[in-house]
DNA sequence: TTCGTATTTGCGGTTTTTTGCCTAATTTAA
DNA sequence: TTAAATTAGGCAAAAAACCGCAAATACGAA
C-alpha cells in the first residue's frame, strides 16, 4: 500500500468515524505504528486533521464546540440575512434546529407573516418572539443532544404537513454522499421534512461542506438551494452548482 | 476514548447542563475520578470552564444567565424543593409552564428516572438538561404569551396519556372559585392535564392564593396537593386544608 | 531493463504522556 | 463538631511518541 493511498484511507476513516486510533490503523493496514504516526503528523501539518496522543480527530469534530460559537457568528449572520430574503409572507415553512437556524430566526423581518413548523425547542422560542409569526411546535420525545423532538409521532405529524419551504441546518454536505448526520432519529425527522416540502434549502457555514457523517439524510438532487457565508461564485461552491443546486 | 475526545465531551455536557459532577462523568465515561479531575483542571487552566468542588460549571452560566432576575427566586426554590421530594423514579408526570415549574425542574435530582410530558418550551429544555429524565414535548401551535403549545391537537395528545402526577403552576387559586386562568387555550390544556392524571399538584407562591381570574380551570376538589413557600401550618393555608387539600 | 539516488519503512532503545491507585490533607454537609 | 466526600501529590505500570539507523522500496535516467 502506497503512502498516498494510506493517507487517503486515513482521511476517509476520519470522516466516517470522527476519530481514529494509531493502533487500530496500523493493525488494519498492516504497517507499523511509526508509519501511521508519521502519516498523521504530515496530515496534521497540512491541516487535514488534528493529531492527539493515541490517534487523531477530525477537524470538524474539534472545531464544533470550541470556536464556532464566537468566531462564526458573523458568518452565521450573513447566512441568516440571505436566507431571510427567501422567505415570503404567507409561506408555510418547516425548519430543523442548530445555531444557523437560530440566527436566521433572529434576523427575520418583524412584520413577516409566515407559519413555522419546527422540532427544535430553541428555534420555536426564537420564532415565537416575532409578533406576526405563527409557530407550531412538533411534539415528541426530546432528544437531549440536539434539543429536537424526534420519533414516530413527530415524523407522522410532519407527514401531515404540506409546506412551501424546508430550511435545514447542515451538519455535513458532500457532493457525493449528499446531506448526512450522525444521529439516526434526527435523520428520520429531516428526511420527513424534506419530503413534506416543495423546496428544500440547506444553510450552514462552508466548513461543513465536503464532509460526511455516518447516516445519509438526502441525496443532493433532493436539495434545491444551498446557502453559505461565501459568495455564490466562490470556487468551493462550484461542484455543488454543477450538481444542480441553486447557490445564494 | 481519547483524552481530547473526553475533554470535548465534557465541554459538550457542560454546554448542555451548565454544571457537571466529577462522579457522574467518570461513571459515564468509564474512567477514574482522578482522570476526570485532571481533565477539568486542564480545561479550567485554558479558561474553558469553572472548576468547583465536586465538578465544574459552565462559564456562560455565571456571566450570561442572571438567575436573580427571576422574581421571588428564594420562595420558588423552597417550593421547588418540596415538590421535587414528591417525585419518585418511574413516574409519568404532566407539567405546565411558569417560573415555579422551571425552578422545580432545576432542583430535580440528577439521577431521577422519570418521564415528563409538557406543553412548555422552556420547561422541556430545563427537564432535558437532566441526564436520566425522559422528556416528551407535546406539540401544537405555540402561544406567545405563555410559551406553551395549545390547541386541539395538544389536548388530544394529553388525553392519550395516563400520568401519575400533574404538576401545575398556579396563576390564581381561590377557596370558592378554585383554580383559574385568563387564557382560554391554556385553560383547555390544564383541564386536560388534570383529567389525564391520577393526582394533581398545584405549586406557586402564596401571593397567588385567594385571587380569581376569568376562566375556571378546576374546582378545588379536583386538586390533591398544594405547595407554597409557606409552612404547611401557616394560617393562610388553613381554608385550603379544610377544603380537603394536602398541604406541603 | 538496470543502476543510483532519494524516499520510505521498520526496529530497538529511550523518553514522555497518560492513567489508576494510594495516602494525607482539605472541603463540605449534617 | 464529626463524618463523608473531594482533592492534591507521589508513584508505578502501560501506552504512545521520539530518535537514529539500517534495510527496503520507489522512481527517474541511462
Amino acid at each position: 500500500m502506497l503512502k498516498k493511498e494510506r493517507q487517503e484511507f486515513i482521511l476517509h476513516q476520519l470522516n466516517l468515524h470522527n476519530k481514529i486510533l494509531c493502533a487500530d490503523l496500523s493493525n488494519k493496514m498492516g504497517v507499523s505504528d511509526d508509519t501511521i504516526r508519521r502519516d498523521l503528523q504530515e496530515l496534521a501539518q497540512e491541516d487535514k486533521l488534528i493529531k492527539v496522543h493515541g490517534g487523531a480527530l477530525s477537524k470538524s469534530f474539534h472545531t464544533a464546540f470550541d470556536r464556532k460559537m464566537v468566531y462564526n457568528l458573523e458568518d452565521k449572520n450573513i447566512i441568516a440575512q440571505k436566507t431571510a430574503a427567501l422567505v415570503q409572507s404567507g409561506m408555510y415553512i418547516l425548519t430543523s434546529g442548530g445555531t444557523s437556524i437560530l440566527e436566521f430566526a433572529k434576523s427575520l423581518d418583524t412584520n413577516l407573516n409566515a407559519t413555522f413548523f419546527t422540532c427544535s425547542l430553541n428555534a420555536a422560542i426564537e420564532f415565537a418572539h416575532h409578533p406576526s409569526i405563527e409557530v407550531v411546535m412538533i411534539g415528541d420525545k426530546v432528544s437531549k443532544d440536539s434539543m429536537l423532538t424526534t420519533g414516530a409521532s413527530a415524523v407522522q405529524t410532519i407527514e401531515s404537513i404540506q409546506a412551501d419551504l424546508c430550511i435545514l441546518g447542515i451538519n455535513s454536505l458532500d457532493t457525493q454522499f449528499g446531506l448526512s448526520e450522525n444521529d439516526w432519529e434526527v435523520v428520520q425527522i429531516k428526511k420527513a421534512m424534506i419530503k413534506a416540502s416543495k423546496k428544500t434549502i440547506c444553510i450552514g457555514i462552508s466548513e461543513k461542506l465536503n464532509s460526511q457523517q455516518k447516516i445519509k439524510v438526502a441525496n443532493l438532487d433532493e436539495i434545491d438551494i444551498l446557502i453559505t457565508e461565501l459568495d455564490p461564485n466562490d470556487p468551493t461552491l462550484l461542484p455543488f452548482k454543477h450538481k444542480g443546486l441553486t447557490i445564494y
